[in-house]
DNA sequence: ATGGTAGTCGAACTA
């Protein structure tokens, strides 16, 4: 049985609508979990999702930052909507969701903070609080619930090997890929018993990005992205896994988001 | 070496 999951950050979900439609017609995965949705849950396009097909979600917004939501064609159930450094910020859902062939799969989405500018907690709050963060989802375990499973997927704003950046050296001290941020994002991720599905499929060797800066005066051209949008699962998951999707097209399009959608797609037997 | 663009929401903040 194929089951298929989305993530992708789209920065602003009522100015891309048009765009996830486009999206949702063209690929249809079971789940798609959003980052910066940037509205208060009553702003949320949820008529849209439901005329797409998608009648189920869970959404954690908030007005004008962050916000997550996690919409499926398949049923699912509400687990949490964690608050993380007693912020009040909306950067996680977690959810039940119906992966069919008896499965039901716990899904985490996150947005873990930016980070600012300037790589030195001592003095930038921002980074401060990326790491307490990250140190905080060291809660969170890669457990396998029987024949179900866990995925954790998100924009978790580091790229971890020096093949998620256009260039290791020129970005060693540049946020999203500073040596206590990518040894943190990897401590986190075999401790948590998490499995990269991406790098499953792509080879550590080949460089991957699913994100680019809105700053660049082209991006195709330069091609200075970076790996900011993960998909991790538990190990009993990582045998079903028969593709991994980059959806690099997608930053072309018209009035685009700096992130593009990555696609999993599993075969539970 | 700096500034470059894109969101929200209507100035200044975040990314």
């Amino acid at each position: 049985m194929p089951f298929t999951i989305a993530t992708w950050n789209i920065n602003s979900v009522r100015l891309r609508m048009p765009l996830v439609e486009q999206f949702l017609e063209r690929y249809s995965p079971d789940v798609l979990c959003l980052q910066e949705t940037k509205c208060a849950d009553d702003q949320f396009p949820a008529a849209a999702f439901r005329k797409a097909g998608y009648e189920h979600m869970a959404i954690h917004g908030q007005k004008g930052y962050h916000g997550v939501a996690t919409i499926a064609r398949r049923p699912l159930k509400l687990v949490e909507k964690r608050e993380f450094c007693g912020m009040g910020d909306s950067r996680h859902i977690s959810v039940s969701v119906d992966a069919g062939a008896g499965r039901s799969v716990l899904l985490h989405n996150f947005y873990v903070p930016a980070g600012g500018d300037e790589p030195d907690p001592a003095i930038n709050p921002k980074f401060r609080h990326k790491l307490d963060f990250l140190a905080e989802m060291h809660a969170l375990r890669a457990e396998e619930n029987g024949n179900s499973g866990t995925i954790l997927v998100g924009d978790l704003n580091i790229a971890p090997l020096e093949t998620d950046v256009w260039s290791h050296k020129q970005l060693l001290k540049v946020v999203s890929h500073t040596p206590v941020e990518t040894e943190g994002l990897e401590r986190l991720r075999r401790e948590g018993g998490w499995v990269d599905l991406m790098r499953e499929k792509i080879p550590p060797e080949e460089k991957i990005f699913t994100w680019w800066s809105y700053r660049a005066k082209d991006w195709a051209l330069s091609d200075r992205g970076r790996r900011l949008d993960h998909i991790w699962s538990s190990p009993n998951l990582s045998p079903s896994l028969n593709r991994i999707e980059v959806l690099r097209e997608a930053r072309g399009w018209d009035r685009p988001s700096d992130h593009v959608p990555v696609i999993a797609g599993f075969d539970f037997g």
